[in-house]
Order: structure tokens, then C-alpha cells, then sequence
DNA sequence: AACTATTTATAAGA
DNA sequence: TTCTTATAAATAGTT
């Protein structure tokens, strides 16, 4: 829509990347919130940007709701826990979400470790390879920076021994 | 967009409500796709029509990936909600436990995104650097022998289109 | 499910 | 960033 066709693949120039991305963000969430409204659906949208701010839009502000609605219905179709729980009580319901919670968790912390991989596609292989690069960096940053603090405490005693001998 | 300027407001008859709804799901769930490929972001999209049926998308397909990053971004609005044991009176024990063990595992992973470091000790932080750099290993080589599994069909399929034009 | 007149979204330019 | 404008895309009403 606009002065030329529009090829779905990544915009490489990275000014024009992020101007689309502010025009389309601005489109979606209002289309979001138009199916929403006209159509009496419940919509929830999260988008987040390459350097990882977060955009969002729920039906009513309320996301939480809609997420939980989310974990409800998925949980079902997973027949994870579809049996009688809400006879048990909510607090039973509430346990079950933790757990498939702390599966979901313990999966990716597999991941992250380099286990369990078979079941990833390439892409997905791709972004985890990225995400632990950008962790690496991170870590050997933070650890340049106590070695160097630990160094220059060294430093200071080395001096005032040699004061002490002066 | 259409014979018809549009009302922001619910489309009382129902068989244009619903008709409305399925075009314009489809119209949002490609958007979503758009931007997440155009712009290189990450969208989780969930629709829910009026019967309660749900409608997604999620960059990569990773929906629970992308949930959990969101939760994480939203996680000092969560902490007033989610801790704060003893206040859940009716809880077991079990269900307290499991909360701790999910908070370990969630400091856990923003250990392995490279987030939350200022709590390692230097030891700490190597023994981090060791572990992914190891992670990185397995995960690009499961990446190669996936693109090298892809060539090989590709080359297949080329060599038998070559054979029918001998 | 198709069609088409219009409206809307937006790519490129200023 | 914001606005303008030409054009592509979405879609409301119709068949």
C-alpha cells in the first residue's frame, strides 16, 4: 500500500526498517482494536521491536485476562489438565497452570543449555543461536569489569606494601 | 474500506458481524505476519470471536516463547501479584514450593539472556561464559546439520528434475 | 465464495 | 519526526 509493491522480507536498510515499522505498528494495534470493537471480539497484541520494546494492545486493557483466557484454552487443546478441575476447586486449576508453566520454563532452560534441540526449526535454531551471543557479550562484559576492579585493588595494597618498605 | 465509510461500533446484525470478523481476522493476522517479517520483530497475536474460539499468530510459530518474554518485561507489575506466600492461606506446601522452584528457573533465564548479572561472582559469571559457549557449540552444530540435511533434499529434487529432461 | 466501488493504509518523497 | 501524495491493499456491500 504505497508508492511500490512490497516484497515480504526483511527491509535491510535499517532507516526505512524502523520507519515501517513505526507506520505498521500504529496500523495493526488500530486494526486490533477495530475487529475488536465492531466485531465483539477479544484481541490481545504484542509486538516487540528488534531492540526489544514492547508494544501492546488488549481488549479492555486487560491483557492479564486475555492471557489467561490464552493459557486456558491451550492448556485444553493440550489436554494437559482438561480434567474435572474446576470440581476440585481453584486452587487445583492454579497448581496445574504452574506446573505446565514450570514445564514450559524447564524447556527452554534446555534450550539455552544446548540440550534438547531436535524439536527446533532451523529459524528458530538461528534466533537462539542470536539470543545467546547477545547473552555471551553480555556476561564477558560484566566479568571484564570485576576483573578489572578486582585488579586495581590489588594494585592499591602492592602500593602501600612498598610505602612500608620505603 | 469498502462501499461504506465504517462506524467504530458493534455491528449489531449478526451475520455481517460474523462475515466481518472473518475478513478481518484474516486481514490482521497477515499484518501481524508483515511487520514481523518486514521489520524483524517478534508479534503474538490471539484472537478470540464472540463464540470463543481462538485465532493466533506468533512470530516462528513460538508462542510460548514470546509469552514468556512478555511476562518477563511486565515482571515488576507481576511481582506485586505473584509472591507473598503466607497471604495465600489455603495454599499446600507443594504449591508454595513450586512457586520457588519457578522464580529460581525465571533468574535462572534472565541469567542465560545476560540479564539480571550484577548478583554473580566472578566465578559465577565464568562458570556462566563456559556453559553457553558450550550451548552455542551443540546449537550451531544441530544448525549446520539441518542446512546440510535441506541441501542434500534440494540436490535431490534438482537432480531428479535433471534426469527427466535426459 | 467472488466481485467491485470505495475507503484505508502506507511507501516514498519533502 | 511529521506531512503529503501516489498507489497498493483491504474490505463493505453486492451478486
Amino acid at each position: 500500500m504505497g508508492r511500490g509493491r512490497v516484497q515480504l522480507k526483511r527491509i535491510e536498510n535499517k532507516i526505512n526498517r524502523q520507519v515501517t515499522f513505526s507506520k505498521r505498528r500504529s496500523g495493526l494495534l488500530k486494526k486490533a482494536h477495530e475487529i475488536s470493537v465492531l466485531c465483539d471480539a477479544e484481541v490481545a497484541l504484542m509486538i516487540f521491536s528488534t531492540k526489544g520494546k514492547l508494544f501492546e494492545y488488549a481488549t479492555d486493557s486487560c491483557m492479564e485476562r486475555i492471557l489467561e483466557r490464552y493459557e486456558r484454552y491451550s492448556y485444553a487443546e493440550r489436554q494437559l489438565v482438561a480434567t474435572d478441575l474446576e470440581s476440585q476447586g481453584s486452587w487445583t486449576l492454579e497448581h496445574a497452570k504452574l506446573k505446565v508453566r514450570l514445564e514450559v520454563l524447564q524447556k527452554n532452560q534446555r534450550h539455552f543449555m544446548g540440550e534438547d534441540l531436535d524439536t527446533l526449526s532451523l529459524k528458530e535454531l538461528q534466533n537462539l543461536e542470536h539470543q545467546l551471543e547477545t547473552a555471551l557479550k553480555h556476561i564477558r562484559s560484566k566479568k571484564n569489569q570485576l576483573m578489572f576492579e578486582s585488579i586495581s585493588e590489588l594494585q592499591k595494597k602492592v602500593r602501600s606494601h612498598l610505602c612500608s618498605f620505603a
